[in-house]
DNA sequence: GCGAGTCTTGACTACGCAGTCAACAGAATC
DNA sequence: GATTCTGTTGACTGCGTAGTCAAGACTCGC
């Protein structure tokens, strides 16, 4: 038969992800992920496909081990209430002194993608649909449990939350300081009240 | 002497403002450019300057012709809460049925521009910062006029309006659906209460 | 060890892009 | 009307890019 790759493809996407995310579609170049992962172009064509593919890819992956894991290991955490503190804590705390600075892979795609492409298009939608469910169910068990007050509309603040949790997301990437930050966190949570 | 040109420079500015504002600047070209201007390459150059000129042309066009002077005007017409009201209400118009979907100018800069370009950074955080001071301004005089509760924070208020803002800039670009957006804004403005 | 099949390598192709060049056109001054 | 200066025009250049090709390297079954 033949030999087997010298490289996993997982890991392949995963480094691919870093690039895409930090850079975004456009202004990454093959030569910027081959160098990244260490594998060939060739060997890339071969095993994962076009560069479209492969940020699809990134994202998907993005959107299962970071987004839904991130979400799944939050609710486990702690009652609906300090999930929600919890999430827009991270958020912070991912901008702080000498962090990434990269945002959210998703937010920045909503942004920086050309519009055309509707696979894309749809994957970002869904994934900001699936975190506001999120918030408006955690909300509604915070009302059963009685941490949230009867006061607060499950729906229009889960929304609320989801547009305060990105525009955090874009001034993480570098465009407002930390104080702006943490002080639109505590706001959002101010919500709940 | 000469001739003088067939063409007006702010008007030139103008459409390609358009272009990048719906495509960026990556994924505007010069051609696309010239198309909409129906100016020549070479006049081009010769009016105006390199593509990323152009570009920073077209967003201090739109930071001062645009958001400022709708700052202005809104901030004049009434008193500092409905100037609040009437400033969500018109980002959720923007996303109306049929609307552009262009979003924010300025937003879609801060995530889609590569974050080397220190002259766009500096340009575009100015341009939130002013606007979070527009809000921490209307909510003091608001808290003044006695129609924002004493309660209410303006520093950090202002800060969780812009978040809002910028969440609601980014849904309205296509990613989400008109009634989110819709509540965003109203529980951006349940922090005044 | 040999053949068959797969992965790797680096050169190659085609294309689109930003920016330039040089010839040309037209108006103002004399 | 000649000169001069400036805007216009379309072809051109050089470069970086995505994607391909074909020859070589290597492993495994026989």
């Amino acid at each position: 038969m033949s030999w087997k790759k010298n490289f996993e493809v997982e890991t392949v996407i995963e480094n691919a992800m870093d690039v895409f995310w930090e850079r975004g579609f456009e202004s990454t170049t093959i030569t910027d992920i081959t160098e990244a992962t260490g594998v060939q172009r060739q060997s890339l064509y071969n095993a994962v496909g076009d560069k479209r593919k492969l940020f699809i890819l990134s994202l998907l992956k993005y959107e299962t081990e970071r987004r839904q894991s991130t979400l799944a290991s939050l609710e486990a955490l702690g009652t609906p209430l300090a999930s929600i503190q919890a999430f827009f804590a991270k958020a912070v705390e991912q901008c702080a002194e000498g962090a990434d600075k990269r945002g959210c892979f998703l937010v920045n795609t909503a942004l920086g993608m050309p519009s055309e492409d509707e696979e894309v298009h749809q994957l970002v939608s869904a994934a900001l649909e699936s975190t506001r469910a999120f918030f408006k169910r955690l909300i509604e068990h915070g009302k059963i449990l009685g941490e949230i007050p009867q006061t607060v509309d499950a729906v229009a603040t889960a929304s609320g939350l989801l547009a305060a949790l990105i525009g955090i997301r874009v001034l993480s990437r570098g465009a407002g300081d930390q104080a702006v930050i943490r002080q639109a966190a505590d706001q959002a949570l101010r919500l709940l009240t």
